[in-house]
DNA sequence: TGTTATT
C-alpha cells in the first residue's frame, strides 16, 4: 500500500517533468522544486498534508524553508486531471531539518482554509510503514512451520509463522513470517535472503516484506489477465503474418513437401483453422482484409500485437518481423533483411539487440510499406502507458505442448512464440534460462491450443536448420511417463 | 521436458 502511493507519487512527478520539458511554452504548474544539491543518504521524505488547494510549491517553500535547505518538494497532483491533491511530499538535504520541520509544524497549525491542522510526518514509503511481515520463499517443501521458525528465531520475536499449503496439505515452498517489529523483520531479510539454497530448491532462499493488500489485488489481476489467453494470435495479430514464411517454412521441409504434391500447403498451414480465424479478427478489427499474396514477402509484416482487453492495450512484440533466419536464402526474407529489420544471424552481438518497444515496431511497419492501406490498430490507439504482461506459463492440452531443442542462443520467449504462430494459437511459450547467467539453456516449450497444430508445427519445424543446428520438435512428454524419446 | 510460490 505504502509502496504503490510512492509509485503513483514517483509516477506523478515524472510525468510533469516530462510534460514541462514537451511543452516549454506551457503556462502548466509550475516545476517542482528540484533537487538542487546533496541530501543526507539517511535523509527523511515526509508527507505533508491538509494544505489548501492553491498553495503551489512556491507557496510552500517559505514555510518549510525555515528548518533547513530542501532537497526536493513536490505538490501531489491527479494524475490526469491534475488537480492539486492538497498534500505534498518533501524532502529536506539534512535529515535533522525534517525533524525539526515535524516537531514544528506536526498537528501544529492550520493552514488558511483547512479545516484540520497540517500533518507533517515521514512519508509511508520511508518505513513500509513498520511492515513486520515476510515472505520467505525458495523452501524445501518438506520445511515444516517449526523449521522455518527455528530459521528466524535468531533475529526477534516472531508473532506468526504459517507455511502455504496447496489444498492436498503440500507445502508450496513459501511461508509467511511476522516478526514483533519492522527492525527485527529487516534484520532477518538482511542475514537470510540469499544467504542459501535448500536441499531441491532451485534457487537460493528469498526473503522480503509480503505483499501489500494492494499488490496482491494487482497479482491476481494480473493472472486473470494471463487467463484470458491474450496471446492467442486471432486476438494479437491483425493479420496473417507468414504466408511467405510460410512458403520459406516449406522450402525447408522437403522431405515433408516432396511427398504432398502442394496439398499439404492447404490444410497444413496456408488456409489453417488458424489463417481463417486470423482473417476474421481482421475484419472484427475493422482492418480492411487486404487480400495476401503467399509468395510475397511485402504482406509478411513485422508481428506487432496488441490485446483486446478492456482499457488495457497491451504491445506483446518488438518489431521482430521475420523470426527465423533462413540460411537458404528466401528471396521474399530477403527483401525483409535489406529492410534491416532482421539483422540475424548476420552481425550484432545479440539478437536482443533487434528487440525494439512496440511503437518502434509501428515505425518499422509504415517504413516498410509506406503505401500500404492497413493501419495497424496499435496506430490508433497508442495511449495508455504500456503495461508489460508477464506471459504466464500454461501447458496447454494433452498433444498440444511441444517441446523445443537447439534453439539459437539469442531465442527468447517472443521470439519462440513468433517463429511457431504459423500453425495457430498459441497458449504459451517459454524459453528455459539458466538463472546463474541469465543465458538461455536453448530449449524451451510451447503450447497450442488444439493438437493438431502442434502436429503440423512438429511436421513443419522438427529438423528444422538455424545456422549451424536443427531444431528439435516434439511432443513435450507427460510428467508421468518414463522417458518415450 | 514448464524453474519463483503471496495468507
Amino acid at each position: 500500500m505504502a509502496r504503490l502511493t510512492e509509485s503513483e507519487a514517483r509516477r506523478q512527478q515524472q510525468q510533469q517533468l516530462l510534460q514541462s520539458r514537451a511543452s516549454p511554452m506551457s503556462s502548466g504548474p509550475e516545476p517542482p522544486v528540484q533537487p538542487d544539491s546533496m541530501k543526507d543518504l539517511d535523509a527523511i521524505k515526509l508527507f505533508v498534508g491538509q494544505i489548501p488547494r492553491n498553495l503551489e510549491e512556491k507557496d510552500l517553500k517559505p514555510l518549510f524553508e525555515q528548518f533547513g535547505k530542501i532537497y526536493e518538494l513536490t505538490v501531489l497532483k491527479d494524475r490526469y486531471t491534475g488537480m492539486h491533491k492538497g498534500c505534498a511530499f518533501l524532502t529536506y538535504c539534512a535529515r535533522d531539518s525534517a525533524i525539526k520541520a515535524q516537531t514544528a509544524l506536526h498537528e501544529q497549525k492550520t493552514l488558511p482554509g483547512m479545516a484540520r491542522p497540517i500533518q507533517v510526518k515521514p512519508a509511508d514509503s520511508e518505513s513500509r510503514g513498520g511492515d513486520r511481515k515476510l515472505f520467505v520463499g525458495m523452501l524445501n517443501k518438506q520445511q515444516s512451520e517449526e523449521d522455518v521458525l527455528r530459521l528466524f528465531q535468531p533475529f526477534g520475536v516472531i508473532d506468526e509463522c504459517t507455511v502455504l499449503r496447496g489444498p492436498d496439505g503440500n507445502s508450496k515452498g513459501c511461508a509467511f513470517v511476522k516478526f514483533s517489529s519492522h527492525t527485527e523483520a529487516q534484520a532477518a531479510i538482511h542475514a537470510l535472503h540469499g544467504s542459501q539454497t535448500m536441499p531441491g530448491a532451485s534457487s537460493s532462499l528469498v526473503v522480503k516484506f509480503a505483499d501489500t493488500d494492494k499488490e496482491r489485488t494487482l497479482r491476481r489481476m494480473q493472472q486473470m489477465v494471463g487467463q484470458l489467453g491474450i496471446f492467442t494470435p486471432s486476438l494479437t495479430l491483425p493479420f496473417s503474418p507468414y504466408s511467405a514464411y510460410a512458403q520459406a517454412l516449406m522450402q525447408q521441409q522437403t522431405t515433408v513437401l516432396s511427398t504432398s504434391h502442394g496439398s499439404y500447403l492447404s490444410p497444413g498451414v496456408a488456409f489453417s483453422p488458424c489463417h481463417i480465424q486470423q482473417i476474421g479478427a481482421v475484419s472484427l478489427n475493422g482492418i480492411p482484409a487486404t487480400p495476401i499474396a503467399p509468395a510475397s514477402g511485402l504482406h509478411s509484416p513485422p508481428l506487432l500485437g496488441t490485446a483486446a482487453v478492456p482499457g488495457l492495450v497491451t504491445p506483446i512484440t518488438n518489431g521482430f518481423a521475420g523470426v527465423v533466419p533462413f540460411p537458404g536464402g528466401h528471396p521474399a526474407l530477403e527483401t525483409v533483411y535489406a529492410n534491416g529489420l532482421v539483422p540475424y544471424p548476420a552481425q550484432s552481438p545479440s539478437m536482443a539487440e533487434t528487440l525494439h518497444p512496440a511503437f518502434s515496431g509501428v515505425q518499422q511497419y509504415t517504413a516498410m510499406y509506406p503505401t500500404a492501406a492497413i493501419t495497424p490498430i496499435a496506430h490508433s490507439v497508442p495511449q495508455p502507458p504500456p503495461i508489460i504482461q508477464q506471459q504466464q506459463q500454461r501447458e496447454g492440452p494433452e498433444g498440444c505442448n511441444l517441446f523445443i531443442y537447439h534453439l539459437p542462443q539469442e531465442f527468447g520467449d517472443s521470439e519462440l512464440m513468433q517463429m511457431f504462430l504459423p500453425f495457430g494459437n498459441i497458449i504459451s511459450s517459454k524459453v528455459f534460462m539458466d538463472r546463474a547467467t541469465n543465458q538461455s539453456k536453448c530449449f524451451g516449450f510451447v503450447s497450442f491450443d488444439n493438437p493438431s497444430s502442434a502436429q503440423t508445427a512438429i511436421q513443419a519445424m522438427n529438423g528444422f536448420q538455424i545456422g549451424m543446428k536443427r531444431l528439435k520438435v516434439q511432443l513435450k512428454r507427460p510428467k508421468d511417463a518414463s522417458h518415450p524419446y
